[in-house]
DNA sequence: ATGTCGAGACGAGACGGACCGTCTTGACGC
DNA sequence: GCGTCAAGACGGTCCGTCTCGTCTCGACAT
């Protein structure tokens, strides 16, 4: 019985095959959607061995994963912050808007998409992703409703955890489930309705 | 060339077998997974031949669709109103809670899921499901909002479709994203914050 | 009423094709 | 020499279509 080593010897890998292989994934599925997806066809299509594709990579949701790590890392040095001008409904409404144009992006649905069905049935996966792609956006909400309720604009109280997820929540949930239409109003609507709460103000 | 009707001849169909392929999916999806769930699989289960399948069914999510319409209409006459003790906070948590309980049944888990993965990729599928069960469900809670709306407990301009999503869809996205542990202290925190708001009320 | 008959639905499964995940080959680079 | 690489053969699963022989049903004639 041969120990066999787990695939840490990543000194050999070929840099130029990884990145073939997550573009190829990432623009295929776009094309062909989520269902017909398939691990011989993103081989060929990056000019590849299927056996380096499973080398490197224990399931299709993971290249999957691994093609958006590369797209976020690629931009500049690291995590932009999200805008703060002082006005908290104005730089949500803003964020908001920016989001519902990037999902209504044909070119970036249906990935997400995929991606958030491999989520949805790969609790691995899922791990992963709130650890490396999720999270740090995450933490850059976070940070700018933070600095909001320092201001003095958000209840002292307030988990910001579920500050984020009464934002965003409601949002992604209607993309993903096809609830409605993600128009910029939408946003606005969330925005003002999270802040204010349903409740009546006087 | 013969006139060929469509099959809306449902006249001939066979109940039993109808039956027995819905229960077979639902059943099925649950045991091995959405991944290796198979039209062969549901049709050895249910005692079946393939053709009766696919002859009935477009798809495998429009199966699966079918099998939930089938559990939802099962109960008692049609739709029971949500709990209205004139304590709107008490009540959304009651129905918040129940809600948890049942995604966190491992009954319904993969089941919902399935469907919520079908829906994300098939529009047709997502219309019927918003049409025949979402559509209802979501009627309940409105009307119960609309209720409380009356009684002056709710912002007399509230838009009640942004309402429904503040409450129910930051459930649902950490549920299908596994964004966090759906405990019933999350759906006291969720239904207070959408009530009062993210800002300070004094 | 009873018998005949055609149309479909039915269970079963054969069929070619797509893709799975593993394994083998020979070339290349460290 | 050893590991990765592109290429592709391999057995297996499932796809969606199709072909069987059986059955149930309704229409029509007797």
């Amino acid at each position: 019985m041969t120990p066999r080593k787990p695939p840490s010897n990543t000194a050999r890998r070929n840099e130029a095959s990884r990145r073939a292989i997550l573009t190829a994934a990432f623009d295929l599925v776009q094309e062909v959607g989520y269902a017909k997806l398939s691990i011989e066809g993103i081989a060929a299509r990056a000019g590849v061995g299927k056996q380096t594709i499973y080398r490197w990579w224990p399931s299709k949701g993971a290249v999957l994963f691994d093609a958006f790590l590369m797209l976020s890392e690629q931009p500049d040095g690291g995590g932009a912050a999200l805008p703060d001008t002082g006005d908290l409904e104005a730089d949500l409404k803003a964020v908001l808007r920016a989001t519902i144009e990037e999902l209504n992006d044909p070119r970036y649905d249906e990935p997400m998409r995929a991606l958030s069905t491999e989520i949805t049935h790969d609790p691995t996966l899922a791990a992963l992703y709130s650890e490396r792609l999720d999270g740090p956006m995450r933490e850059l909400k976070k940070q700018r409703l933070r600095s909001a309720q320092r201001a003095g604009q958000l209840a002292d109280d307030l988990d910001l955890e579920v500050a984020v997820d009464m934002i965003w929540g409601p949002l992604l949930n209607r993309w993903l489930q096809r609830g409605g239409p993600l128009t910029l109003d939408y946003a606005d609507s969330i925005v003002e309705t999270a802040l204010n709460g349903l409740r009546p103000r006087r």
